[in-house]
DNA sequence: CGGTCTCTTGACGGAGTTCAAAGCTAGTGG
DNA sequence: CCACTAGCTTTGAACTCCGTCAAGAGACCG
């Protein structure tokens, strides 16, 4: 499961990782499994841990005033699993991160990584592309919820991400899109 | 001008910079000033430089289709323009900068910026301060967009902004809201 | 002054929400 | 192997917020 990590890391920083250094990356991630349901991070606690995920599904929510959980990001493999805001500043987080399906994730703590960024120059430059990436897709996200319609969110939606539609609920889906249930199911009547 | 440059780099890296390190700095950056109504970059050119607003304002903003103004960013005193995404990816941008007031500005380009973190670790750690900050506002910009009425979003605007209801016209507000001017002046009756 | 920019107000319509009910599916235990 | 339940999806009807269109009123500037 680290050869997926360090895969993933060559390909984020354009460059190939010495021996040494893939030890050095061994040596600071620590595995974990989750079952479907677990919570990798539960709302109110401190997001300790950014977790790459090799195996399984989590998605992470808040719980609004009406106690509607309302969806604001799904990971599936290769991806961060990590409230940023929490992970960034050791405040408490308002958001829930959950297993959707078994999951196997390769943990690393704040302190961790940034002194590894120190020793190793590639994952400096994959957290810079990184942030660079996550904060486009961020502003895009923004756009298509200004401008767009429900039926537009959901046609990009799963264009730019068909995956997610085969593996989480619509309703899910729906909250993550930020519009009901009833009217995602109405949108996909009309255009299947 | 170049003073509240040192300034805000100190604040953010929370570390003092050396002598040797403010005269780099300041040879590195051009002043520009812009009156109002000049663009600081057009749609479909590059974002060659990013600005660091010593005085004045301006506002960033796309056309859509219909040849509305949609505001996606308002800058003001001690914030930097720039589009990210142009200003990273070197393609041209979709948007435009424009000066709302008179404005000056010091001005930087990527290659120089990223030459001069590595000279100066403070500058390495505010860019990485400012990265996370801009992540969080995005991402809280993003919440209230998927959960919060027009009401909410406009009661939240002035209580994390109030100064640039001062600055900017009202229409600008609505638009860089998602609402029309129209909902945001009845919104506003309700609750002066 | 007149013209442009800005804000307000009203009437109407439409996209999307809310509420309620009923099918559908998959997992669980007898 | 079937029955039962819990979670998921669909459908309909009433309602609400907000956008669109249209018109008018100030305010600022040449």
């Amino acid at each position: 499961m680290y050869e997926q990590l360090i895969r993933y890391i060559e390909e984020y920083a354009q460059a190939r990782l010495t021996p040494a250094e893939v030890a050095l990356i061994k040596s600071n991630f620590k595995p974990m499994s989750l079952k479907k349901r677990a919570y990798f991070l539960q709302a109110g606690a401190v997001s300790k841990y950014a977790g790459f995920i090799t195996k399984g599904a989590m998605r992470q929510y808040c719980v609004d005033d009406k106690g509607d959980e309302k969806i604001v990001h799904f990971y599936i493999e290769n991806h961060w699993a990590t409230d940023r805001e929490s992970f960034a500043s050791g405040k408490p987080s308002l958001y829930t991160i959950e297993a959707w399906e078994d999951t196997d994730l390769l943990l690393i703590t704040r302190e961790q990584i940034q002194a590894l960024i120190k020793q190793v120059p590639a994952l400096a430059t994959m957290t810079q592309v990184m942030d660079e990436r996550h904060a486009i897709a961020t502003h895009k996200r923004l756009g298509s919820l200004i401008v767009g319609s429900a039926k537009m969110r959901y046609q990009e939606f799963m264009t730019n991400y068909p995956h997610f539609a085969q593996r989480f609920p619509q309703h899910q889906i729906a909250s993550f899109l930020g519009i009901t249930k009833e009217t995602l199911s109405r949108v996909r009547r009309q255009h299947p």
